[in-house]
DNA sequence: TTAACTTTGTTGCATTTGCAACAGTTTTTC
DNA sequence: GAAAAACTGTTGCAAATGCAACAAAGTTAA
């Protein structure tokens, strides 16, 4: 990924030009954005955290994406036409920027010091947005609960692979919709892998043995 | 999407720029790039079709990305560290123009003329791509073979909803790639959803009838 | 601080999916 | 144009997954 980008650097630059970038807060479990309306927005998130849901016509829950500080989300990354509901939840307080793509896009009139920066900005977040799609693609594409768990927890075991214990920052309920998979057997799952010796479990605690 | 944005238009300003755009030509099953370089490459289907395919360790093959033409794909949109052989296979004679992340997003020190707009497009084409990725995230979320089918076929059926018939563009075999699923479990699918009157089945012709 | 709600952990059972295998068809290659 | 390779269609069986349900623990809100 481009480390040496900040997007925190960023979100200052937005708000210091013309773009007429909002800074919006939000409480817990309050509804941040819905997708539906076609707007050419693009939100980044700057403090909290916050999860995009989508129910299907089955009543099944997934969390399409989980948004953390400096995290991109907006409907702008979707097609048009959808049939889903799709909607961005907080799950604690959170510090919302939000742009029109059109206002970074369009030449701007005045004499903006940053605009010029911001185009190339731009690419690098959403460059990083698809490299993280990927790694979700991956995931999904696994096929079995087994290799969704593994690879899930590779995931979040990246602070330098000296530690090999680390905390899901899910509840189980939650974990399941976002592999996408049944909660129960996925709870079954996390039990033959305890019991097989590949990992062990304390709550949300998780140290693999491999 | 961004119909606006003319992905070809947008090759000829790469070639025109300096840019140093390259175009080369593949034929079938040529291997077009492995991701395993970490290079800052982009690359752009001019003509052709290809796959991203990538292989796991056990052996299972999985169509990451099926590629037509002003599709996009390159090792920029993956994370560097990764476990998995990742390479792009031309399914048929492909021409392909590549770049370089940072000739375009690195300010031009000639007085080339396209420079400055080949950044916004940038932003486009990569949004472009997000888009699509979203609606590859939204199939493998989906819980049974029997949804994925449905949701493929919908996606391919965006002819103004008139004609309700449609050409697979994949084999049967690569279509359980794509779809992350076994092969005889999908056809076993397939007949049922024949079977129960959904659909109708004529080689890789599909009719929907819902 | 009690009641309501959510999450975790578990199980039995039905359904779905994957695996292995093979025959018939189509496509590719030499 | 014959042989090899790839694809389609199918099946029996085993394994994985989903569903429904419930108790216990933990969390939130009045």
């Amino acid at each position: 990924m481009y480390n040496d980008f900040d997007v925190l650097e960023f979100t200052k630059q937005l708000q210091n030009c013309c773009s007429k970038a909002q800074t919006k807060k939000y409480d817990k479990n309050e509804i941040i954005t819905t997708y539906i309306k076609n707007r050419k927005q693009i939100c980044i998130l700057k403090s909290g955290s916050a999860d995009l849901i989508r129910y299907d016509i089955n009543g099944n829950k997934t969390i399409v994406e989980t948004l953390k500080v400096t995290d991109v989300f907006g409907e702008i990354f979707f097609p048009v036409k959808t049939n889903n509901e799709l909607f961005v939840m907080a799950k604690e307080k959170c510090e919302v920027v939000s742009f029109m793509y059109d206002d970074i896009a369009i030449k701007c009139t005045r004499n903006c010091k940053f605009h010029e920066d911001l185009s190339n900005n731009l690419v690098r977040l959403v460059l990083n947005k698809t490299i993280k799609q990927n790694v979700r693609i991956e995931l999904l594409t696994k096929r079995t609960i087994r290799e969704k768990l593994q690879t899930y927890f590779s995931s979040l075991n990246t602070n330098g692979g000296l530690s090999r214990t680390f905390t899901i920052p899910l509840s189980y309920t939650d974990l399941a919709d976002y592999l996408s998979v049944d909660r129960s057997a996925m709870m079954r799952e996390l039990k033959s892998l305890q019991e097989e010796g590949f990992i062990e479990r304390n709550g949300s605690k998780i140290t693999l043995n491999y």
